[in-house]
RNA sequence: GUCGGGAGCGU
DNA sequence: ATTACTATTGACGCTCCCGAC
């Protein structure tokens, strides 16, 4: 091993009781993975593990950190007030008198130049500073520190912590090499091993001797937990009666080592319920299960030796990871207030740092929320794995309880206990024993979920990225990664970095504050719940020409936009000119493009070396002879490294952000909507067909079948638009063989994938529709999902209306005779808040089944999703409330307490038709009504598209399916008058049926014969035009009621209702757009000559194109 | 139709 | 000597449902 020479054995002097620790030079070898700061000592306790020669094992460690000093960067003014030139001997001159007055008495101080590129206008590029550095044992400087000499103080906030990481250069968990480390006195955590070191210099990410960091890391143990707690109405608190563990004590995180294979231990204990015995035949059934599933099953007689138990444990298998399912959000909480209830000994045992003082706990009967930040604070140097919390981040579900996330992710059946009545499974040992096994299962599912998952690997790469620490990436602090990512960028490019804002207002809250001040009159800020109002605009999303699709649609998308244009057009903090000084008033207004030549930013080439990564990472994962473990590695790689580039441009434009730079958030977007639009334009020069694009991508409609010409279509619009530019590219995604695009951002499609053998392998996409979302009940999802497949199906359009309706009667009659289990028919809903603090929660469904559960006992919080099913309630209160009064808890159903129903009527009408409707709203031969007769419905509610089609709506109907005759039948013929013989004939287009049944061609009267003049047809056209576009303006309406007359041009103030007195129509235009669309469709086909060539395969003896004429 | 409230998909 | 404290939210764009008016 090679090490430095600058400190050798000589400086290591004590250390005999640890000689086991050290290395031969005395140095310690240190993998961390998690710390905790002393703010006022600053001090750094570092923890983590190291080998122990001795046995050939790991043991956790703990070095602490100390004289951790601040650094403060004072920026001297120009000029004083009075015009005198400043030098620094005047700064050090008022500074001292500061410090004299702020109790900070030792402190030392030097120039250093330092480079700024952030929001405080007013400070340069580059300037001379002093830089102050002074212990943490002082006092802070005050926030936003100015003088008469100096403008701006910068690091006064800033805490030991944070200060260690950036300065030692330390990217997330890593082998430290730890020169001068002390044993410690005393001890003050619960690690195996302490140390100190009273310089942090002493501390350095370990390098090998080819400077590189190694690879390997140490197994971790890893502890998974799971309690059961009764809710004790009287103490409103919530009393833990059975904890189980599951523990694996050597995981290499870096391998995909399934659970099954893990060296595991299990033990659960379980207690008395108050003073009444277990069960008779308790402690027989217990030994029998013991034996028979060979784990060990701790029983308890009180809640405190119950807890001392699980402390005692917990100590002794020393868990360097506690895994749980909602561990953050309740099992922590929960925990901490029972031990400090019951006075629990070591209760800081859960964690590794000794604690003399409580945290603040969470009010309520614990486990009501997302634990404290203090709270999480006693866990330090134990990390948590919130399987919870990791899985909504990670995954989309319908929802994140156990029972779901067991189902989808490890297609394992967890059985739903009902938590509220718990207390009955003490009514006798079968029951009990019941119990405790699946408390204990639920440790195991929690554990395999972290393993499915990757959730250890993934965070750990984050971390690594970014530089902050693993236990915030846990919890899912997207901002702070990237904080700490740009902090430690900076800071070796020797800027400065905006420093954290506690209360004083950053710029983003100076600007919210303007803003609201400005136009206090207006809504306010907050669009719904937390959600603001955007604060800026965003991607371009093209309106979709709405309909089906039977031949190949092209998909095209740029790489990762975003981050592209970062790079493509050098956008940074440092390259941005954005402190506008001429104009005050436009705050809202894009900034320029940095010039060409200009130096290439911190911001970019930090994009480049993630993105160069990534290729060099996905390069080596197509080498076949890789192992499975090395493939996993490489491919948590590849993640992480995507996900940190693309997380970089959100957290421009987030307002709390340190790193907030609204202006290049807007550049991003105004050039991403630019080179969206482009894209547009340049099809369109070629020809092309764009259907529909979002943000960064866009679909062309080819109109062919054959995959070759479709191809070559795709790739030559690819050729085009990367010829544009340097390092953005366009790819083509995706080829769709049929097409269903309804809305913006809601389509179907058959997405066609060729496999390396050349056959091509068909999938549905779906993006947006009902069917993806959770708020759809699987009815609802399974009957779109065949009604879909039918649409895509390549069956004639005819046969699939057929279809359509034919399964619609067979699935409505078999919903109402009830053969659907109750499953079908729930609703998930997501609490955005806590349920009581929902305003209007009449009105609503899941908050009043939230409200209900909680009464009951059960703990529901903010982000739990809550499943409901709307039921039919005989005896409703007087007046029919809404239907948020007849949902239900699936559970409540169940157990048919109150003889619920499931509301069938409301699910037909609610649930399915609907989406069914939408779906085949641009399919031809059917429609709302006709549907929902098919479900059993009442379709007089719905308009009759042969009456009127008011929606608005228009659909790309295919030539293929509709014959020109039958879509242009009720179409007014073009009338023209010749020239020559006076007449006025019917024109039937530039190809047409003469009577004899030959094909004429061009554009000749139908009685002379003779060549028609063309500016006369142009005026013609136009009159008849506008005679269309007038009726439609013109505006009738009517109404769809057949036994009502009413006929009007008022717009009523009931919306669509009709105004006739005891009518129930709806009054809908007598001439709708649709009608003026294909009327002037028609028209223009008529004058088509590509598309005549086309439709009757001949030669025109008139060869010019009309159409370009004409309009 | 408007406003308000509530969902959560999309990029 | 002890204690308290923030406060923890990537962005924007686009439907869809309920209710009152
Ligand atoms: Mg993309
Ligand atoms: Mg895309």
């Amino acid at each position: 091993m090679v090490t430095s020479d600058l400190f050798d054995a000589t400086e290591v002097k004590e250390g005999s009781t640890t000689m086991e620790l050290l290395e031969t030079d005395g140095s310690l070898r240190f993998w961390w993975y998690d710390a905790y700061e002393h703010r006022e000592r600053g001090s750094v306790y570092l923890f983590g593990k190291v080998f122990n020669k001795d046995n050939n094992s790991y043991v956790s460690c703990c070095v602490a950190v100390q004289n951790i000093e601040r650094n403060v960067f004072i920026l001297p003014r120009n000029q004083a007030s009075n015009g005198e030139e400043i030098g620094l001997e005047d700064v050090y001159g008022e500074l001292s008198d500061i410090c004299t007055k702020n109790g900070i008495k030792k402190w030392a101080s030097k120039p250093t130049t330092r480079k700024y590129a952030f929001e405080i206008p007013g400070v340069p590029q580059e300037a001379e500073y002093l830089k102050m550095v002074y212990s943490y044992n002082e006092p802070a400087l005050p926030a936003n520190l100015s003088g008469s000499t100096f403008s701006h103080a910068f690091g006064t906030q800033t805490g030991p912590l944070e200060h260690f990481l950036v300065k030692r250069d330390i990217m997330g968990p890593c082998w430290l090499e730890i020169k001068n480390a002390k044993t410690s006195g005393s001890k003050e955590t619960w690690c195996k091993a302490e140390f100190l070191v009273n310089n942090p210099k002493m501390c350095n990410p370990y390098r090998d001797a080819n400077g590189n960091a190694p690879k390997e890391i140490p197994p971790l143990v890893i502890m998974s937990l799971s309690l059961r707690t009764v809710l004790n109405k009287q103490k409103n608190a919530n009393e833990i009666v059975a904890a189980s563990a599951l523990v694996c004590k050597n995981v290499k995180i870096d391998e995909p080592t399934p659970i099954q294979n893990q060296v595991k231990i299990r033990f659960t204990a379980v207690r008395q319920l108050s003073n009444t015995p277990f069960p008779p035949g308790f402690q027989d059934a217990l030994a029998k299960e013991r034996k028979l599933n060979n784990t060990t099953i701790q029983v308890e007689r009180t809640e405190s030796s119950l807890l001392n138990y699980l402390i005692a444990r917990i100590h002794v298998c020393d868990p360097d990871v506690i895994v749980g399912h909602n561990f953050a959000g309740f099992d922590l909480d929960v925990l901490l207030h029972r031990m400090k209830a019951l006075n629990t000994q070591h209760w800081h045992k859960l964690g590794r740092l000794k604690r003399k003082n409580w945290p603040k706990l969470q009010a309520g009967a614990g486990g009501a929320r997302e634990s404290t930040y203090q709270e999480k604070m006693v866990m330090c140097g134990r990390l948590v794995c919130d399987t919870y919390l990791a899985a909504k981040d990670l995954i989309r579900s319908k929802s994140y309880r156990l029972n779901e996330l067991a189902k989808s992710q490890l297609k394992i059946e967890r059985e739903d206990i009902e938590f509220d009545k718990l207390a009955s499974y003490y009514n006798n040992s079968e029951d009990l024993i019941h119990m405790v096994k699946h408390c204990s299962f639920d440790a195991f599912l929690s554990s395999s979920l972290m393993f499915k998952l990757q959730i250890l690997p993934l965070t750990r790469q984050l971390t690594n990225l970014a530089g902050n620490l693993w236990a915030r990436t846990m919890t899912g602090a997207r901002a702070e990664r990237n904080e700490f990512l740009l902090l430690h960028e900076f800071h070796r490019q020797k800027y400065i970095c905006p420093d954290k804002s506690f209360g004083i207002k950053s710029q983003a809250a100076v600007e919210a504050l303007d803003l609201d001040d400005d136009d206090n009159a207006e809504k306010p800020k907050t669009k719904s719940k937390g959600r603001r109002k955007p604060a800026y605009s965003g991607g371009l999303v093209l309106e979709p020409k709405k309909g089906f699709y039977d031949k190949y649609v092209v998909l095209l998308d740029f790489n990762s936009l975003y981050p592209s244009i970062i790079q493509e057009y050098n956008i940074c903090f440092t390259t941005v000119q954005r402190h506008d000084a001429s104009d005050e008033p436009e705050e809202e207004k894009v900034p320029d493009i940095p010039e060409q030549g200009m130096t290439q930013g911190v911001l970019p080439r930090l994009i480049k070396t993630l993105v160069e990564r990534r290729r060099q990472v996905k390069q080596l994962m197509k080498n076949p002879k890789l192992g499975e473990a090395e493939m996993m590695q490489l491919d948590i790689r590849q993640k992480g490294l995507k996900l940190t580039a693309n997380s970089m441009y959100g957290c421009l434009g987030f307002s709390h952000s340190r790193f907030y730079a609204k202006p290049l958030a807007m550049l991003i977007t105004h050039k991403g909507r630019e080179i969206l639009q482009n894209t547009v334009d340049l099809a369109g020069t070629l020809d092309l067909n764009v259907i529909y694009g979002d943000t960064d991508s866009i679909m062309v409609y080819t109109n062919e079948s054959e995959m070759d010409k479709v191809k070559e279509m795709g790739n030559l619009l690819k050729r085009r638009v990367n010829q544009l530019y340097n390092l953005l590219e366009i790819d083509i995604d995706g080829f769709f063989k049929h097409m269903l695009l309804l809305k913006k951002k809601k389509y179907a499609a058959l997405l066609v994938e060729e496999k390396p053998n050349g056959e091509l392998v068909e999938t549905v996409e779906t993006k947006g529709l009902d069917l993806v979302r959770r708020d759809w009940c699987d009815l609802s999802h399974d009957v779109s999902n065949r009604v879909l497949a039918a649409i895509l199906s390549k069956l004639d359009r005819e046969e699939v209306v057929e279809q359509i309706h034919a399964y619609l009667r067979e699935v409505s009659a078999e919903i109402r005779n009830g053969e659907m289990p109750l499953d079908k028919f729930i609703i998930n809903k997501q609490l955005t808040k806590s349920p009581e603090e929902y305003a209007d929660a009449k009105s609503q469904p899941h908050v009043q089944v939230a409200l209900r559960m909680r009464e009951a006992g059960l703990s529901v919080n903010s982000g739990d999703t809550v499943p409901y099913v709307i039921c039919s309630v005989e005896n409703m209160p007087s007046g029919s409330r809404g239907f948020a009064e007849r949902a239900y808890h699936p559970n409540d159903v169940k157990n048919g307490e109150k003889q619920l129903g499931k509301n069938i009527e409301w699910y037909l009408n609610q649930q399915v038709h609907p989406p069914i409707a939408r779906l085949c709203s641009p399919i031809d031969g059917t429609d709302a009504a006709h549907l929902a007769e098919c479900l059993g419905l009442d379709g007089s509610k719905f308009t009759h598209v042969s009456m009127a089609n008011g929606d608005g709506d228009t659909y790309v109907t295919l030539e293929s399916q509709i014959s020109d005759a039958e879509r242009f039948k009720d179409c007014d013929r073009l009338e023209l008058q010749c020239r020559h013989c006076n007449t006025k004939t019917t024109f039937d287009g530039i190809g047409r049926l003469t009577a004899d049944d030959t094909m004429e061609y061009g554009l000749s009267c139908m009685q002379c014969h003779q060549d028609l003049f063309i500016p006369t047809i142009r005026i013609q056209l136009t009159l008849a035009i506008r005679s269309f576009i007038r009726r439609y303006y013109e505006g009738w309406l009517i109404c769809d009621d057949p036994t009502c007359s009413n006929r009007t041009r008022a717009m009523s103030v009931f919306g669509r209702r009709c105004a006739v007195n005891g009518c129930q129509g709806a009054m809908s235009r007598e001439y709708t757009d649709k009608q003026l669309y294909t009327q002037i469709l028609y028209y223009s086909h008529a004058l088509d000559l590509d598309l005549t060539k086309k439709k009757y395969m001949g030669t025109p003896h008139s060869g010019k194109n009309i159409k370009k004429d004409l309009w």
